[in-house]
DNA sequence: TTGTAAGCGTTATCAT
DNA sequence: ATGATAACGCTTACAA
């Protein structure tokens, strides 16, 4: 805040009026006569008043700030729902806060104390133990929790894992592709967890057998493409990896050309979230598209109705993803399938 | 904020001793006998008492939150920004705010707003009028610029653009290819306009003569995709295009594609920012590598020095590009120059 | 070393 | 319709 910023009392004088009439004036709410209003206006645009925001939050118990908490902050992914998130907001006139926690310990910390400068929050996934979660929303604190299981009384945003899971491994079946392995870490994220329930669902449902546990990496192309080296380096690849997100598929690929393994011929590949290069690689990327910019949007709306509307009762909303079918799944670019 | 959190007053009568203390205590500075400290640091873990952050900010004149205004939210280069600069405010145990602008008519009042909430702001690009940069540093508003020309006696923070804008047109001349095409619009952004000013100025060097106008496309993969679809049903490729950013030589290289028109065999192609796709498009991309996460973190960091060392005389850094050679300028995979 | 009390800039309740 | 004034929850002289 400029050091000199006029305050209510400059205004009240410079319009021969008190403060509340100023306060008023300013929030368009309580009965001003319309010659007295005119004159504060004039005041307030003349002296370039605007008000203290800690003043006010101070006295109205109210922040008009909204805060978004992410486990990390690079990726197409985050990226898109902090989008969605700040549209909202700002369309709601509200300040937007934002905090990575990176695993940190002292996540819980900070988190608790963003929550005090703000008057909700969206906690993203694994950012937050469930402990502070509950305390929070249990104190009546609007939480809305995205991409991560309910806890307490708390909003939950999310979109369709499991299903679709199915959905991917019943697609490559169909290629004839029989032995899969899924790359990803169930343990990372809920999103993964998912992911990976609705493999071995799907696989037992098709197979009436157990899959092979899952090929672990996180949600890097680094990390995808080191474990599929890794892996390459004491067996025979399967005949399709069913990745957790794109960043591992695109790792995973290079890893396989770069031991001269075809993709799709050999190995299929497939991803999740559809992020914008999904389309561009080559072969261009089977994968699952998520709606990450609505993820933020309505987890924001979510947030909204609960701040402003006051609503008490918990929503869940899911929303829906969807099979995307390019090439390296083994379907030709035609549409076909071929494997 | 939760309800009924805990208030200082709380705390000093359940330590039996007065707010003061209370206070002292909590910020660490003033003299306080360990036996009491102990007291109060005992009574606020039982209480789970936090400072009221509007409270503090009103009597300390001082909010401990930094802000930062971009123009947008989407794609890479801002998601690296952004990450930067997080980092290190958090590491200064500050809070973030974040304002996308999206060229709102309204932007600089939303600037304004939020310059009342945080001790400081780095403003990107073409945010805001320099009008209101001019007036905030004007008043001793800690402000520094990202990516954009300095402006009154605020900090700027900026990668270099038209000296390695020369440096690739001197490569691709260095390729043959003679009839080069700049892509991207200078009008669109501060680094836009210094890559074509650079592109310009080799040209003239190196040539004698004035290039030919930029073909214009803002910053994203679809209209660089639009632009040169467009421009090749009215003539001939160049030789070469010279894009402004990685999206948008992606755009162009699959409307050349689509089109039939070899990359780079016909047509080479570079980009801007080494985005983390550059590398895995198809011609691997040539580019010029920007440290996009360092533009944040710097900028964060002069930050930091205005406010907390109170430093006043503007500092202007500019970090250093390079580029990066791979495939769709001419070169050979291996390093050697095929054209 | 500790306490008292005067702000900080608003909102909101009561009077008038 | 307008004005006094008491909160709001801290920090920070100044006293003790």
């Amino acid at each position: 805040m400029p050091k000199n910023a006029a305050t209510i009392y400059e205004v009240a004088r410079h319009a021969g009026v008190s403060i509340a009439t100023v306060s008023r004036v300013n929030r368009g709410d309580g009965a001003v006569a319309a010659p007295t209003r005119e004159r504060v206006v004039r005041s307030i645009r003349l002296l370039d008043y605007r008000p203290h925001p800690s003043a006010r939050s101070l006295a109205a118990r109210r922040h008009d700030a909204r805060g978004i908490v992410f486990p990390d902050l690079s990726g197409p992914y985050y990226s898109a729902v902090i989008h969605g998130f700040e549209d909202q907001a700002v369309e709601a006139r509200q300040s937007v806060l934002i905090l990575a926690t990176h695993g940190r310990a002292a996540a819980d910390d900070l988190v608790l104390e963003l929550a005090t400068r703000c008057d909700g929050l969206v906690i993203m996934g694994r950012t937050v133990s469930d402990a502070v979660v509950g305390r929070l929303s249990r104190q009546g604190f609007p939480v809305v929790l995205l991409a991560r299981p309910q806890v307490n009384g708390a909003d939950t945003v999310r979109s369709e894992n499991r299903a679709t899971a199915a959905v991917v491994v019943g697609h490559l079946f169909g290629h004839g592709r029989m032995d899969l392995v899924f790359v990803g870490d169930p343990k990372s994220s809920p999103d993964a967890a998912e992911r990976w329930v609705g493999f071995e669902d799907a696989w037992r449902d098709l197979r009436g057998t157990s899959p092979p546990p899952p090929l672990v990496s996180s949600f890097t192309e680094t990390d995808g493409y080191n474990s599929i080296s890794l892996m390459l380096e004491r067996q025979a690849p399967p005949e399709a990896l069913v990745c957790a997100n794109d960043e591992i598929a695109i790792g995973a690929i290079r890893a396989l050309r770069d031991n001269d393994i075809d993709v799709p011929g050999r190995v299929a590949v497939t991803g999740w979230d559809d992020i914008p290069v999904a389309s561009i690689v080559s072969p261009a990327l089977t994968t699952v598209r998520q709606p990450m910019r609505e993820l933020g949007a309505m987890a924001a709306a979510l947030l909204e109705e609960r701040i402003t509307e006051a609503r008490t009762r918990p929503r869940h909303v899911l929303l829906p993803t969807s099979l995307v079918i390019r090439t390296s799944c083994g379907c030709t670019p035609s549409g076909g399938e071929s494997s």
